[in-house]
DNA sequence: CTTTAACCGACCCCGTTGGTAGGATTTCCT
DNA sequence: AGGAAATCCTACCAACGGGGTCGGTTAAAG
């Protein structure tokens, strides 16, 4: 798998952030139901989204997280950065944020050769990086709201309106 | 790290059998000398090649492998896919081959909600996928031509021809 | 002065990775 | 016939990272 739960639950978590009113802060342990993810772990995730500075947060009671950009300014690279750290198709590919992208076996003195597989695992890890720099949290919001058929509708006078049809869900743009 | 070194070993292994005349079988023991790779698990992981219909075999003396097709006709998810299995970002999108390409996390059988991350693991599956259905294992076999400045030049009476200069190795279309 | 919450660090189970070891079988060469 | 050179096959193992849990500390609100 290429991405492990933190990405997975982080993004959630960030999501969450999203559809609330920003500048007001939500509590983990409601996001934690929300979403059914075990609050202790929780707090490990969010934790590496605060140190990237995509997130505050305030403590004591009716504390909680928001989100420190309008989430029109969030690019999910930067979201996926903070949880997984950074992201190589290969061990080659770390180590090192500049130039000299050789691989690592190859570190060898004598041979100036190059890896047979440099060209493949950059043309995978570029195009990872052009889906995840493209997509923006706000995207996921919307995405988020159009699907959310309320959870357990609130608790109202229920008329007859029940709209079964789901809205045709699009997933565009790669 | 999304691929491991299995990955690594096989694609190198595949680009060593593409530079091969084809048809004549070259040993596993010639292929690890050359990468410099362990053999026992070279074994290993040819054996996945092999259960793909990647490469054929012959046992015995001078037996070996050899491409079952020319390298033109191989893409690169064929090689990835047989090595590593199916390359997925996160577990919600495999356990199906077909349709129905909702989180595992929504199982639970009320909340009929999406995922809010589905949109993004799409994306990144879309731009993995494209990256590695766009690449044939003669391009990279053309590439390790290209870089390979006759690694330990062969022993032979030494001129003063040190042509130095890398001839502007381009890595295009991601 | 209690409640709610963020914050922090240690620990732990478990599956996967990256091999190694040792053999069995098949084929070629002399 | 008998090696030698290969593929093939199964079992085993150490180390690491993933996916958490637990317990406690600090800070703010009422």
């Amino acid at each position: 798998m290429i991405f492990s739960s933190k990405a997975e639950y982080g993004v959630r978590l960030m999501v969450e952030l999203g559809r609330q009113s920003p500048e007001q802060p939500t509590s983990l342990k409601a996001i934690a139901e929300a979403e059914r993810l075990p609050l202790a772990y929780l707090e490990q995730v969010v934790a590496r989204l605060k140190r990237a500075g995509l997130v505050m947060s305030a403590r004591g009671a009716h504390g909680g997280y928001w989100l420190a950009r309008p989430a029109e300014q969030i690019t999910m690279d930067e979201v996926v950065q903070a949880l997984e750290g950074a992201i190589a198709p290969m061990e080659c590919f770390l180590t090192d944020t500049t130039e000299r992208v050789l691989c690592s076996h190859t570190h060898e003195p004598d041979t100036g050769q190059h890896c047979a597989t440099k060209l493949l695992w950059m043309r995978v890890q570029g195009g990872i990086a052009r889906s995840l720099q493209t997509t923006t949290l706000a995207e996921l919001v919307d995405f988020s709201r159009r699907e959310s058929v309320a959870p357990v509708p609130p608790v109202v006078a229920r008329s007859g309106a029940a709209s079964a049809a789901s809205p045709a869900a699009a997933v565009p743009a790669g």
